[in-house]
DNA sequence: GGATGTGAATGTCTTCACAGCT
DNA sequence: AGCTGTGAAGACATTCACATCC
C-alpha cells in the first residue's frame, strides 16, 4: 500500500470517534460533509483521507456509519486488542497506567515499572508496580505490543534502549528528549512542556 | 511578520531544550548540524526555522548558544511567566497540576477546579481543589493566561465556553473532543488514545 | 438531487545547493 | 576552510471542481 501521511492518520481516528458516537445515537449514515465539521477540516479533505483506502461511500447517501466504523477499525489495526507497558511510575505515569480512555479503545496497560523501591510493590487498581530490573525478563515472558515511556528525562534512552533490545516495535514517549532508536521501531512523543510553549507562542504573535 | 508554519513553533521550542542543555554543560557555540542531529531534523530545516525570525548565526562559527537561548526565548513568549488553571482534577489533571515541568518552564498551576463535592478542598502540593461553579468569579478577579481542560468529555466543551467568556485566550485540552472555538482562541489537544491508535497503525503497516 | 471519488490546481513545507561571511 | 543564510527546486498536503453514480 502506498504510503499515507501521518496527519491522514491522526484524522482517521478522529473520524472513528465520531463514528462511534453517531453509531450510539443510531444514526445510519453519515456524509463527508457532517464528519468534517465535527472533525475540524472539509469534505474534500475526508473524501480524498478515505479514498486511501478504497471508496466506502455512497453517491447521493454518505457512509454507513457502522460499515466505515468496522472499515476504519480495521485500518487503524484495532481489531485486536493491544498489550501495553508503562516505564516509570511518577504522577503522569501513574495517571496513565488508570486513563480509562486507553482501556475503552482496546490498549491494555497490563504492568507498571519503576525504578524507586518506595514506589515498587505499591498497588493501583490491581496493578502492581514492578522493579524496572524485571523488564528483561518479564518482557521475554509476556509478549508487549507497545511501551509508554514517563521516566524522568535523563533515564528515557536507557529503558528505551532496553525495551528496543527486549523486542518492542512501539514507543509511546512522555520524557522531554527525542529519543534515538532503529528506524523499524515506530516513536510518538507527547511533550506537554512543548504545547504550551506553542501556546504562549499563539498569545504572543496575534 | 509573516506567517510561521505550526511545526516551525514546534521545533523551536525543540532548539530551545538543547541550547539549555548545551548552557549547562557550558558550551559556548552550535552548528545547525549538531542542533539538527539531536533534534531529529536536518541542517538546512534548523537554519531555514531561525531564519524567519533574523539571522542569529556566525558563518563558519555555528551559533553562541547564549545569544540563541535567549533569542528563542523572545520568540516564543517565555521571557515572562504564564499563569495556568486546571479543569478537571481527575488522574490526569492531577498529574498535570503538579507536573514539575511546567513550573521549571514558566508555566505556573495556580488553580484546580472540579464539579464533583468529593474532590472539592482537597490539596495537592499545596494547590486546593476548588468548586467550578467558581471559575467566572475567581477569573474575574486573578487573571489567568492559559487554561488546561482535563474533563471528562461532555463536560468539556461547556467548560471551554465559560473559560472563554471569561477571558481566556489559550486553551490546553486533554478531552478527546474537537472543541469548538472563536477564531482567536489559541488551542491545542493532546489527546493519548489518538497516539496509541497511529502506533497501533504502524504496527500494523510495515 | 445529492453526495461521492478523484484528477488537476494550488498551497505549504522541506531539501538542495551554493554564494557570501568570518 | 567552515558554516550560515537563502533563493530555487522538489516533495508533499490540501482544496477545487466536476464527472459519476445511487
Amino acid at each position: 500500500m502506498r504510503k499515507i501521511a501521518e496527519s491522514t492518520v491522526r484524522r482517521l481516528s478522529l473520524y472513528l470517534r465520531l463514528l462511534e458516537e453517531f453509531g450510539g445515537q443510531g444514526k445510519e449514515t453519515v456524509s463527508s460533509e457532517v464528519l468534517a465539521t465535527r472533525a475540524g477540516t472539509t469534505s474534500a479533505q475526508v473524501r480524498k483521507d478515505l479514498s486511501f483506502f478504497g471508496s466506502f461511500g455512497k453517491r447521493g447517501l454518505g457512509y454507513s456509519v457502522p460499515e466505515l466504523t468496522v472499515r476504519l477499525r480495521d485500518i487503524l489495526g484495532l481489531k485486536r486488542s493491544y498489550q501495553v507497558l508503562v516505564v516509570g511510575a511518577g504522577k503522569i505515569g501513574s495517571a496513565l497506567a488508570q486513563y480509562r480512555g486507553f482501556a475503552e479503545r482496546g490498549f491494555r496497560v497490563t504492568a507498571v515499572y519503576d525504578a524507586d523501591p518506595g514506589k515498587v510493590g505499591l498497588r493501583w487498581n490491581g496493578l502492581v508496580v514492578r522493579d524496572v530490573r524485571q523488564l528483561e525478563q518479564d518482557l521475554a515472558r509476556d509478549h508487549m505490543d507497545i511501551a509508554i515511556v514517563s521516566t524522568p528525562p535523563n533515564a528515557a534512552q536507557e529503558v528505551t534502549d532496553r525495551l528496543v533490545r527486549s523486542g518492542i516495535r512501539a514507543i509511546l514517549n512522555f520524557a522531554p528528549v527525542q529519543l534515538v532508536l532503529p528506524r523499524d521501531v515506530a516513536v510518538k512523543n507527547v511533550n506537554m512542556a512543548l504545547e504550551l510553549e506553542t501556546l504562549s507562542y499563539a498569545l504572543r504573535h496575534r
